[in-house]
DNA sequence: TATGAATGAGGTTTCATTCAT
DNA sequence: TATGAATGAAACCTCATTCAT
C-alpha cells in the first residue's frame, strides 16, 4: 500500500522513522527489533532506514536524544506552570508523573532499553539521561532548596530526590499497567497521602527516625 | 584455561553456569549475551549449558529464579533481625538497599533485564517479582501500619510504598556506581535527612501537602 | 563462480532453487543434505534460501507440491496420446516407466525421501501422493476396467494395480541404474514379455493360479 | 530401572543394542535416530553402544547385515515349504509378502532407510540387499523358470522379477497400513485376482500385448 | 529518490563421540 | 565392565547491511 514514493522531504522521513522506531524499541526491547520491521512499521523501505539514519545503533541513538529532549521539555514546562510556587514540588512531581505514564514508549526506550543495553549506547546515552536528571533536580531544587530552610539539601541530596522521583515514576507506570482501575492522577494522590502518613506518624512518635551514622 | 575436562558433579557445574549467567546477562541484557560468552565465563563448553538448563530461555528463568529465591531470603532476614521493633521500617530498609547495592548483577537480572524482555519470560518472571514485591510489602507494612496510626494504610498503599522503595533502590543504586566515594551507608543515611528535611518542613510550613484530590 | 550478485527475479530464482534442492535432497535424503550444500548448488548464498523457502521443512514441501505436479502431469499426458485406446494399459505404463526413469532425481525425492521422513511432511506429503496415485489409478482403470470384462476390478484393485505399478517402476529403475546396457524402452520390453510369458505358462498349464482363499 | 550393570555376555547385549537400533532406525531414520535414543531403548549406556558397535555408521551396517540374514532366510523356508512345486510361485510370493507385512521395522531399515541414505552405506548395503535379491530370484525362477518353458527366462528376467516382487511388497504393505481391514492373505488374494484378470483378457483378446520393440 | 535482491557474520541448538572414574 | 561428564563440529536460521536497478 502507498506502494510507491512519497517523495516527502528529508526531515519529515526521518521523523516519521524515529517514531516508528520508539514504538519498535519499546515493545521488542533494542535486539529484538529488526530493521525490518522498523522500516515497515514506518511504511518505507529497510534502505532508506540506512540513508536516513546509517545504522541501528545510529536510529536508536536518535531515539534517546529526540525523548530526552522531549522529556526535558515537559519538565521544564511542570516547572513554568509550578505556580503557586510553594506548590512547585508536589505538583511539579504531578506533572512529571503524568507525563512518563502518558509516554510510556518513549520513557521505556529513554530509561528501560537504554539502560539494559550493552557498551555501545554508554556515551550518547549517558549524556542524554543526564540532561533529564539535572533537570528534574532543578525542579526538587525550586520545590525543596528553599535557602531559609534548616538543614542544607546539598546538590548531591537534590539529584538523590530526582533519581528517586524517576525510579518511582518508573516503578509505579508499572504499577499503573497492572492497576488499570487506577489513574495517573489517584495515583499521585496517593503517594501524596503516603508522604503526610509518614510525617504524621513522625509527629505522633510512631516512627522513630535513627540520627544518620547509625547504620548498623 | 582448566584447559580439559574438569568432570564436577552436576549439581555443582550447574550452579556455575547460573552464576556466569546472572554475571554476563547483567552486563550485556538477554539478547546481547551470547551463549558462547555465558558457557567461556563459567568455563564450561556450550553444550554442557545446553544438557544442564536447556535452553536460552530456561537458563534465564533459572537466573531469576534463583535470584528472586535469594532476594526473599534477604529482605526475609531483615524483617527478622529488625529489632527494636520500632526501628523496623527504616532498619529494614538500609538492609534492602544495602542487598541491593551489594547484589548489582543479580538485581539488574531480576528487575532490569526481567521487565524489559517480551513476553516468552511474562508468567515465570512476574511470579517472581511479585514473590519479592510481596515479601517487601510486608516489610513496609510491618514498619508502618501500626493499627493504633492514624490514617491506615491500605494493601494497594503499602504495594505502592514497596515499588516506591523498590524503584528507588534500583534509581540509587546507579548512582551509587556513578559516585564511587559514597556507600550503600551513606546513601540510606542520605535517603533519611531527606525524608527528615521533609518531615521538618512540613512543620515549619514551607511545605504545604495538598490536600488529596486537588490535582489540577 | 558468478561470483557477486546477478540480480534475478524472485520467482526465477524460487524455481532455481527448487530445482538444486531436488538434486541433493535426491542425492544425500533429506536429513543428510545441508542448506549451504543446497544453496552452493543453486549458485545462490544460504538466506536466499530462506527469504525465498522459509525453512528447510517448507523447502522440501515445495519440492514434493512441485514434482508431484509433473509427475501428475505426465500420466495425464500418457492417458491422452494413449491411442489407440486398445493399447491404453501397455503405452502408458511404458510412458510412466520411461518418465520414473527419466526422472530419476524427482522421483526420488517425491517417493522414498518423502515416505522414510517422520511426521513433519505426513500431510502435504500425503496429499500430494494421492494425487499421482489416482493419476495412475485412473490411468490403470482405463487400460483394464473395461465394463464388459469378465471380473470386476473394483476401486480397490485399480488402487493395487496403481500401487505395483508404482512399486515397481521404483524397483526397476534402481535395477536400471545398475545395469547401463539397459534401457527404460529395453526394460518395458522385459516386463512386457514376462507377462506374456505368464500368460502362456498359464495357457499351458504349467503355472496353477490358486483359487484365492487357498492361502495356507 | 535395572539401574545398574546388568554384566551380560557381550553377544546377548550386542543382539539387544541391534534390536533397539532396528525399531528406532525404522521409527524416525538414519539421521534422525540418535545414538542416545537406541542407547535408552537398548537399556544401556550410550558408551557400550560404541564399546560394542563401534560407531553409528557400523551400527546401522550390523543391522542390515542382520535383517538381511532374517530376510534370506525366511525366503529360504518360503522355498523349503513351498510343495508341491507346481504352488510354489504363489504361496512363496504368499509367505514373502507376509514376511515383509510381519516386518516391517526390519524390511523399512533395510529398503528403504538404507537407500535413501547418502554415500556411506553403499558397499556393505548393496552387497547386503544383493544377497536378498538373489534369493528371491532363486524363488521366482524355482516357481517359474522350467526348462521346458517356451520362451526362455534368462536371468535378468528372473532378477527383473524379483524386484517387481520386492517393489510390489513394499508399495503394498504401505497400502495394508492405510487399510488395516485388509490382511496381508486378504492382499495376496487381491493380487492373484488380477493376475487372472489380466490372463483372462488377454485370453479373451481384450487386451493385446504388443510385441516387443515397438516402443514408440 | 527509492527499493527488491543479495549476502557475511553470527546466534542457538544438537549430535556423535571420548574421557575419567 | 559400565557410565556420568564433557566437547568439537556442524546444522538451521536470522539479521544488519549493501548493491544494482
Amino acid at each position: 500500500m502507498a506502494s510507491k514514493q512519497q517523495r516527502l522531504p528529508r526531515a519529515v522521513r526521518e521523523q516519521q522513522v524515529i517514531d516508528a522506531a520508539v514504538r519498535v524499541f519499546s515493545r521488542s526491547g533494542y535486539h529484538s527489533a529488526s530493521v525490518d520491521e522498523i522500516a515497515e512499521a514506518a511504511g518505507v523501505s529497510k534502505p532508506m532506514v540506512y540513508i536516513y539514519l546509517g545504522s541501528k545503533e545510529r536510529l536508536f541513538t536518535a531515539c534517546i536524544h529526540r525523548e530526552a529532549d522531549r522529556a526535558v521539555e515537559a519538565v521544564r514546562a511542570a516547572l513554568r506552570s509550578g505556580e503557586p510556587p510553594e506548590l512547585g514540588l508536589w505538583s511539579g512531581l504531578r506533572e512529571f508523573f503524568g507525563y512518563v505514564a502518558a509516554n510510556r514508549d518513549a520513557w521505556r526506550v529513554l530509561y528501560q532499553q537504554a539502560r539494559t543495553q550493552g557498551e555501545p549506547f554508554s556515551q550518547e546515552v549517558h549524556a542524554a539521561r543526564c540532561r533529564v536528571v539535572d533537570e528534574i533536580t532543578r525542579l526538587v531544587v525550586a520545590g525543596t532548596a528553599l535557602p531559609e530552610g534548616g538543614r542544607i539539601v546539598g546538590e548531591r541530596d537534590a539529584e538523590i530526590l530526582a533519581r528517586i522521583a524517576i525510579g518511582a515514576a518508573d516503578a509505579l507506570t508499572d504499577w499503573l499497567l497492572e492497576n488499570p482501575d487506577e489513574t495517573a492522577d489517584s495515583l499521585v494522590d496517593r503517594v501524596l497521602n503516603l508522604a503526610l502518613v509518614g510525617v504524621e506518624r513522625y509527629q505522633t512518635g510512631d516512627i522513630a527516625a535513627p540520627a544518620p551514622g547509625t547504620a548498623p
